[in-house]
DNA sequence: GCTACACTATGACGAGTGTTATAGCCAGGA
DNA sequence: TCCTGGCTATAACACTCGTCATAGTGTAGC
């Protein structure tokens, strides 16, 4: 077996989501990444030579990727689908985790960074915030939004998700994520069908 | 100076709140909350013989409290002035600190804790959560909101705050609270003027 | 005076961190 | 056959971490 490699990279990368989205990425070292992954500490260095800002930053991207894909789907059937199954990822996230696990870009953006400095991994997730809300904003407008009021919706959907996800995880209930839901789709509703 | 023990006691708490909410809970050590306070190490553990953990919880109630003290004095022009002094104070916390700081409630509830146990500091941050919604929601109920929506528009305010908060470190930006500002605003204002 | 006790100073323990270096493996091409 | 180069194995470096123990300080109350 020779193009293994990919393969293993491919691991690595989603390893670290999971492992970030569950305990942050200070928490998350890279040999347990490797562990969890089956791999080889050194191959880590190999394959993302950036260490671990490297491997966090495709962390990131890679997560971002996978939901913007979903979202991408999901959204042909129209705005309101679209948010549905964005808010019904995070709460299957959540419950399927018994709470455990979160959102690592939203993980990677409260984390620690020096003052002057702007790592990499928090424009990757920059990226993603603001993807995911172009999405959806965009969604919204093709089906007769007014385009201002698309835009300010989409991000309070972005931020309010974000948020009930954090919430739930603290107080072990999948209700602050379902009361936002609720209001969401009711929002996005009047908002579409203006 | 004799009694100036409980002085140290609370500025370790303080620079605690202070650390975590800039970096999370994993990269705030104890060495460097004491150095940042000027307490030496060994007081931290005579002040706190919980460890870590009991400092965590203590900065977290600290910093939940003190918002709460904010917004129960800011309720008493009404609702929508509370909730714009409570999306004011974040606003501030962001950008005075050029986009360091955030929430420390929200970084704690993110990060590691093994799947059995259910520490501490994660209870801190539910009841701390819990008492925002609490308040906003009274507020909107004694102004004539119907019950049930005054309490789920409670938790969009917080999660969406929340979440913004964490958008806009990422972004270095405070559009997406200065969007979800304005959203909020005006869903309160409809929700008490039923 | 002197004891009691809150607090400090100091150092150590074992564990874990990111990162680097070096030697070794083993399939592919010449 | 040899050699090359992607990958692995292993160890080490120089930290930092939470926590504990122990000896020492000084002031308050008797």
């Amino acid at each position: 077996m020779t193009e293994q490699n990919p393969l293993s990279r491919q691991q690595l990368v989603a390893g670290a989501a999971d492992m970030i989205r569950r305990r942050g990425l200070n928490a998350t070292s890279i040999r347990e990444v490797a562990k969890h992954a089956q791999t080889p500490l050194g191959s880590t260095y190999h394959y993302f030579p950036g260490g671990k800002q490297q491997l966090a930053t495709e962390a990131v991207r890679f997560a971002g990727d996978a939901v913007a894909r979903m979202l991408d789907k999901e959204l042909r059937a129209g705005p309101v689908e679209g948010l549905r199954a964005f808010l019904a990822l995070w709460r299957e996230i959540i419950t399927s985790t018994d709470f455990q696990a979160g959102c690592p870009v939203l993980a990677v953006s409260i984390e620690e960074h020096a003052a002057d400095e702007r790592p990499a991994v928090l424009a990757a997730a920059a990226e993603v915030f603001n993807g995911w809300e172009a999405q959806l904003a965009d969604s919204m407008r093709q089906h007769g939004a007014d385009p201002q009021a698309a835009g300010q919706l989409a991000t309070l959907v972005v931020a309010a998700a974000e948020g009930a996800v954090a919430m739930c995880r603290a107080q072990r209930s999948t209700r602050p994520l379902d009361q936002v839901s609720a209001q969401l789709e009711e929002l996005t509703r009047t908002t579409v069908c203006n």
